[in-house]
DNA sequence: GATGAATGAGAATTCATTCAT
DNA sequence: CATGAATGAATTCTCATTCAT
């Protein structure tokens, strides 16, 4: 029973992000979502309260999924520009592996005013905590600058891979996101290190390919 | 009857963006605005072709503005870094006078599918380009660093600001956001400057004050 | 515009009484009832906050025709006996010669809780204001008793006739009902007591004919 | 088997008059009687046919208590009078006694359009037919006249105690309704006519208290 | 008999938008 | 140009009821 409950959960879930993808947050039918769960249209509301709820719990479950992935891979690195670098990888293919996901998370979800209002606090606090931890660690081991605030330059790091992904979906999705991640490294890293760009010793990728928007 | 005219827009234009800040897109009625402009709701028709036309368009009106006073407040400085922190500056001192156009550009704006959809090419194009503009002049000039691409270089410092900028909405505009400039000009520029954070020298700044969640 | 908009009001206050009539109150469809108005759904919201609030205003509406018209005739009779005769003939004659009324007042007005919780202070009051201005009178003119309270008596008669017109509506109808005015008089000024007060002296008209479940 | 069934029967007729008067009718949930009783929603069902069925039931059984407790008591007295005289007094003090059976009689059965319909032959035909009996009986006795029908005799005295008893609860039961029953009795024997027809001889007891809406 | 998870029908209502005046 | 009364499309969500266990 636990089990086949928490499954219907998660095919609610996961058919939720398909169709809203596929339709938007606002054209999308609940009764859509439960016929692709395989399930009538109330059964949603008894694991969810509402539509928005729906669209904000994949959020909140994908980006735990995510924190907890990513941490378990950043925390192999003993380097922190080694951590960034691994945490912005993983951002990026996150996203390009799920483009569903990518669309529901970078479109979608801006569209429900509860989450722009920032009234969700578990997911983004999470995962902005994640880069934290990163950021500390960086600073602790002398590789990451203290005169600027850490919040600033989590912030600066959540902001720019937020931006990058956005700008990929709205593209189209054409281009290959992951091979940004080297170049957006060493911009991050350089400039919150203390010394000249040289610590971080990375070369500088392939652009992202034709038609790549961020050039 | 131009002039009229013209004012009636505006008129309707400024209701709008008290009418979102306060009561968020979905919520806003038109025939609010309409009454809060002194007009009737059908008057609205007249100027705009529906609700999500007129948000888009106080997106686009403003931005106009914002760009073209922008630009020509930067090209007053001659040395890049100069541009980048008056730029910077700017931004984060325009949405602190106006926290219902702040509402207006980091919650609502978002709400519409068809600005994240990037459906709208005028207004943020119109300000990539002016920040792309001043990255082109700091490269040209020896100042910023030609191996990372530019337009990644102009992403990031729009998320940065952006979400910047959203945070401190979010926080309920607590605490004081142009306080923030020097520490993003630092982290921006030393990482996007050839060498050492020397090149643009800039006192660290204060924090933003108590309560700054981006400590 | 005026006449027009009063018109369109009563206009569907008429298709309420027909629609609610046919269907009940719950099954009744307020586009149903928009569509025999010759109006479109929304409209109806335009003149009544909800489908309830239409119902009731049915009852208000015309209950206070029925008081002023009741008024007017009852105030032309000088005796206190031929005044409550008036009121009873009246009350009888006004069901039965509007069924569709009939059944809204007596079946489907009772279904509203607002109704029964008396939520609705205006018409009831009225009528029953209407039926003690009568007591009273009697009273002053020493034909109605003094010992028992005034609203005792009114609500005996209001209750009695209530309950006579709920059951003509219930057994369907089928039976004169103003044919019940003599001896329904005659009870409620004498009492079911054994010899006739002679008081109001009336003939004792014939039963309400076949089926009457009355008898 | 048998008693563990009955009880639960009763468990939930018990929980319904409860949720009933505190919800309303329709607010009322069946999970919630339900919960109330001590049984799953399900369990309902084996029991009662549906939500109505149940508020229908409520009424049966309980106005079949009624009817046997009362004829049992009505028929002790010896004189037609003081047969009515118990009637009223036993139809006051029974809901006066239940103010949860009183909401649920006088407002939440009325909201049953099967009820309101008289779809519902058992109850209240028992009711009106042990009131008929006191009719027929005080007309054999000589002491209850036979010019008019028994019938509209025996819907006088039920429409009246109806009346007095919905009032009653309308204005939220804080009079004391028993203390009506000498004079609604001598209303209903000797009529609103002015010389009190000494044939039942009772003193007029008190009014029902201050605030007393029949007044 | 008892359970309670799953069902799925069903319609009131809002409000952006129109267009006759 | 301006009006504002009228329109009508469009869908979430509830909860009584069922039935497999």
């Amino acid at each position: 029973m636990r089990v086949k409950t928490a499954d219907k959960r998660l095919r609610i879930l996961d058919a939720a992000v398909r169709v809203f993808a596929r339709e938007g947050f606002f054209k999308a039918r609940v009764s859509q979502i439960a016929e692709e769960a395989g399930l009538a249209p109330g059964t949603v509301y008894l694991y969810f309260k509402n539509k928005e709820d729906l669209l904000i719990s994949v959020f909140e479950v994908r980006t735990e999924e995510f924190v907890s992935r990513f941490r378990a891979e950043v925390e192999q690195q003993r380097d922190p520009c080694s951590r960034l670098a691994c945490l912005v990888r993983m951002h990026l293919s996150g996203f390009q592996a799920d483009p569903d996901l990518a669309a529901c998370f970078q479109v979608e979800l801006r569209q429900s005013s509860r989450f722009m209002r920032r009234g969700v606090k578990g997911g983004l606090q999470l995962y902005l905590g994640l880069i934290r931890e990163i950021v500390e660690f960086g600073r602790k081991e002398g590789a990451f600058r203290k005169e600027v605030s850490a919040g600033l330059i989590t912030h600066l790091i959540f902001g720019t891979l937020d931006e990058v992904v956005s700008t990929w979906v709205m593209s189209g999705m054409k281009y290959n996101l992951v091979s940004l991640t080297d170049q957006l490294v060493e911009l991050i890293t350089s400039g919150i290190g203390p010394k000249a760009s040289l610590l971080c010793e990375r070369g500088l990728g392939a652009e992202g390919g034709p038609g790549n928007t961020l050039n």
